[in-house]
RNA sequence: GGGCCGGUAGAUCAGUUGGUAGAUCACUCGCUUGGCAUGCGAGAGGCCUCGGGUUCAAAUCCCGACCGGUCCA
């Protein structure tokens, strides 16, 4: 039997059939000519409900408590925003909350068997969200997961029948179902399934995960090769919004599931659809602590904004959306949702304005377009892609001034593949495991161990207490002793092994000893305990929309955070003095090994760094106020970092915000740092400290005036020059020749201006190594600048009236001579 | 994480092959009117984001930083 198939007894009580229409292999009890499934079959249950009536709290309950009562464990839902994962943004299905680590079997389950019903979002169906009476972006998937290890739980048999059993126990008549046998794959596993079809609606399909992703020789599905992973997973999936939709029966799946939203939006159809659709979506999402953002995970929040603006409009709808997804929160009675509504009310708001901006902008960018009289139709993509102009908008405009704009067909697959073509691979997976004995989370200073390996200056011992680079904490320094010498330690990277880089090539014994620089790591250490607690300082002063989005500890380390506006000096300060606060209280911090599951538990927090590799997981408590899974060395007590000095922030994108600071001795360095530049700058003033600003005012003000006053004291000058100049100015055949050298030229441009205003002459201005040409006598102002501007070593151009030139070298009284000269050849010329 | 745009007066934007920084609206003052909408005239308002380079000369060209917009994964 290929892991494709499917047998069991429980089926094997049913018909075995083949559709008639997609010929697809089913199960059911009574004979059919089709797989049941829409189109093969129309949908049935509109109308008459198949099973009872349920609303979303209803048929969640009698799911959940159902499969606990057959001895399944009841497991809280996940975020969907997945933070333990580095391959998804968001979370998909309910298996991807047990997945790689629950699922690879390096981690416990916790429960097994367990039953959840876990919030998914999925944007691939968001074109299709209103336009069928199906699709929804979020949505909640049921499921009874069994995890075959060690000890065998439940396979195919088990599965169906509970299926039967719960589908029985909810009014459904077993006749009416009917299981159609597919091949799944996702997530880097795959097995064969059954969908779950009743009045033609698919309401769940058991997924029996029995093969993973290999390089090697396997069955090819999907252009993937596969192989038997020796660990049966039960994955199955019931889609709670379907069943709320196949027991009310109506119409669509929003009039079941978001009746009381369209109530509230007094409208129905396709936009209306939309706009509940997302708005729950949304709701989710910020939530969870998705921070919107122009890259990332948040890009996605902003992408559904802005669909559900655009809904909005569309709908005529006059309400702001925060009030919606508010609205959304409180029906879906979801209460960790609420927690940080203020936040979520201020982003939504933010975003709105930004979308109004951003279509002003649109309009005035395309409104030049056609001034300039520019194709539209062959800019339309790049309108998009750049600008964010959707091509509804240019039509629009287009319209407006009478122009005629067709929106391509293809228009956004041709995007897409503006885009596909330039995407680049994936980046490869690294955790190796560490071969040598890390001794770096105790406190040894010196140690011996036996040289392994030597590989030019890359060193591997068998143990070593130097911590490796990573979790975005550089690694330790040090020594390598042995005999008489002493050898330095650059780098430690931890590879297949944990690789120490030396400082030169050079012969070593068998044992050496190592000396860890005490200093360097305690530096390190601080700067690592403080990123903790300002993130904590943050997420206090701020919302739990707050997570932390990299770091990187250094002397001078930096913290991202998720945020959705600009870091004020006034909230920077509080930050600054709450974790300060922190560092008084001198709290204890805690580092131990845990089973993933159990941290899991216990923190709601955990994943700050980013997804964390294996089934045992290090956790980093500040005691009384957070953890995280940690990999880095951190100080035993609060106290021991001193003092945490931020020194600034930055905006990394929108909605990420990095705090650069410093920790202990390099803290109190940056602030002096700061102070000294301060005290500097007075200095260079003459002035106190505490007078800085004022002074600079006055000053830059005072520099303002000053300009001003040139610029008048200049035009006078203008004035005054020019009659004197002509006054002095000798007739040549009807041209007046004005020779001048000047001061700035700034000056005598205006007064080459001036004298052209008054007179038919030919002036020839210079000041420093530049000389400046200015004619209406019909001669060429360039050739007569050039040739002055050679003897200065340089050239000229300008315009035919007006040049200017100059150069480094010779003498500018002959340079103005020999222009002069040049001007009378010409005149005679002309 | 990657790509594409942009940064000039309070706002929106022009700025020719490098050669004296502009327009429109808003603002201030004056005139027009019984008053308002308006109309006419004048004026004020610019480290052209910052730093470096090329050049006789950079808002303009090159490099870098900072800030902003936008699309995709």
């Amino acid at each position: 039997m290929s892991n494709l198939d499917i047998s069991s007894k429980f089926l094997s009580d049913l018909k075995e059939q083949r559709c008639e229409r997609c010929g697809s292999k089913f199960w059911s009890l009574k004979s059919k000519e089709t797989c049941g499934e829409y189109p093969c079959e129309p949908y049935s249950f509109i109308g008459s409900p198949p099973i009872r009536e349920y609303d979303l709290d209803g048929f969640r309950e009698e799911f959940l408590s159902f499969f606990e009562r057959r001895g399944h464990g009841r497991v809280d839902r996940r975020p969907v925003v997945a933070r333990w994962r580095d391959d998804i943004y968001l979370t998909i299905a309910s298996i991807a909350a047990f997945q790689p680590h629950v699922t690879s079997g390096e981690a416990k389950p916790p429960s097994n068997p367990l039953t959840i019903s876990q919030p998914c979002i999925r944007m691939v169906d968001l074109d299709e969200v209103g336009k069928t009476a199906k699709h929804l972006t979020s949505f909640e998937m049921m499921a009874h997961h069994a995890f075959n290890d060690d000890e065998r739980v439940y396979w195919i048999d088990t599965t169906v029948e509970l299926c039967q059993d719960f589908l029985t126990d909810i009014g459904a008549d077993p006749k009416d179902v009917t299981y159609k046998k597919e091949v799944w794959y996702g997530g880097g596993n795959a097995g064969p399934c059954l969908e779950v079809v009743i009045g033609g609606l698919e309401v769940a399909t058991l997924v029996f995960m029995n093969m993973m992703k290999t390089e090697e020789k396997g069955i090819e599905i999907n252009g993937e090769k596969y192989a038997p992973m020796g660990r049966e997973i039960v994955d199955t999936g019931y889609g709670l919004e379907r069943f709320v939709w196949l027991s009310k029966g109506d119409e669509t799946i929003y009039d079941s599931v978001h009746g009381k939203m369209l109530e509230f939006l007094g409208g129905r159809g396709p936009e209306f659809f939309r706009i509940a659709d997302h708005a729950k979506t949304i709701a989710f999402m910020l939530g969870d602590g998705l921070v919107p953002s122009n890259s990332g995970a948040g890009y996605l929040g902003r992408l559904l904004i802005r669909r559900a603006l655009r809904a909005i409009e569309e709908a005529r709808v006059e309400m702001p959306l925060s009030e919606l997804v508010l609205k959304q929160i409180i029906l879906s009675k979801f209460p960790e949702l609420n927690r940080d509504k203020s936040s979520i009310k201020e982003m939504l708001g933010i975003e709105e304005e930004r979308y109004n901006k951003a279509k002003g902008r649109g309009k005035r960018i395309v409104a030049n377009l056609i001034k300039e009289k520019k194709d539209l139709q062959k800019e339309l993509l790049t309108l998009y892609d750049t600008h964010g102009i959707p091509p509804e908008l240019v039509k629009d405009e287009a319209a407006k001034a009478g122009l005629k704009v067709e929106i391509p067909k293809d228009f956004y697959s041709r995007l897409a593949s503006l885009k596909s073509a330039k995407t680049q691979e994936g980046v490869k997976k690294e955790k190796p495991e560490v071969m040598s004995e890390g001794l770096y989370y105790s406190p040894v200073k010196k140690f011996r161990a036996k040289v392994v390996k030597v590989d030019g200056t890359k060193v591997t011992l068998d143990r070593t207490a130097f911590y490796p680079e990573g979790g975005g904490q550089p690694s330790d320094r040090g020594w390598l002793v042995f005999d008489d010498e002493k050898i330095k330690v650059k780098k430690v990277l931890k590879e297949d092994a944990i690789i120490h880089e030396i400082a030169e090539k050079t012969e070593l014994p068998e044992e050496v000893e190592g000396i860890v620089d005490w200093d360097w790591r305690m530096k390190m250490s601080r700067a690592h305990t403080a990123t903790h607690i300002i993130l904590y300082s943050c997420r206090e002063l701020f919302g739990d929309h707050v997570w932390q989005m990299g770091a990187q500890k250094g002397l001078i380390s930096r913290l991202d955070i998720s945020h959705y506006k600009p870091i004020t000096d006034d909230e920077l300060g509080r930050i600054e003095e709450k974790a300060n606060e922190v560092v008084r209280k001198n709290l204890p911090v805690i580092k131990k090994w845990m089973e993933r599951n159990e941290a899991e538990r216990r923190w709601k927090r955990l994943y700050q760094g980013g997804a964390v590799p294996g089934g045992t997981i290090r956790v980093v408590e500040i005691e009384g106020i957070d953890a995280h899974a940690c990999a880095g060395t951190h100080v035993d007590g609060t106290g021991e970092i001193g003092y945490i000095k931020i020194i600034n922030t930055e905006r990394v994108q929108d909605g990420v915000i990095r705090l650069n600071f410093s920790a202990g001795e390099e803290g109190v360095k940056a602030a002096r740092g700061e102070a000294r530049i301060l005290q500097e700058t007075a200095n260079e003033l003459n002035t106190q400290l505490k007078h800085l600003p004022k002074t600079v005012k006055r000053l830059f003000d005072e520099w303002k005036e000053r300009g001003k006053e040139l610029e008048d004291l200049r035009r006078e000058l203008v004035g005054l020059l020019s009659e004197k100049l002509i006054a002095e100015g000798q007739d040549y055949k009807g041209v007046k020749i004005i020779r001048y050298e000047g001061s700035t030229v700034d000056l005598l441009s205006q007064l080459g201006e001036e004298l052209m205003r008054r007179e038919k002459a030919l002036c020839v201005l210079g000041a420093g190594g530049r000389l400046i040409v200015a004619t209406n006598a019909g001669v060429d102002a360039r050739v007569v600048a050039s040739v002055g501007a050679e003897i200065l070593g340089g050239s000229a151009g300008g315009k035919k009236e007006f040049a200017q030139g100059g150069g480094r070298r010779g003498k500018l009284e002959d340079a103005l001579a020999r222009c002069v000269e040049e001007g009378k050849r010409l005149i005679d010329g002309s």
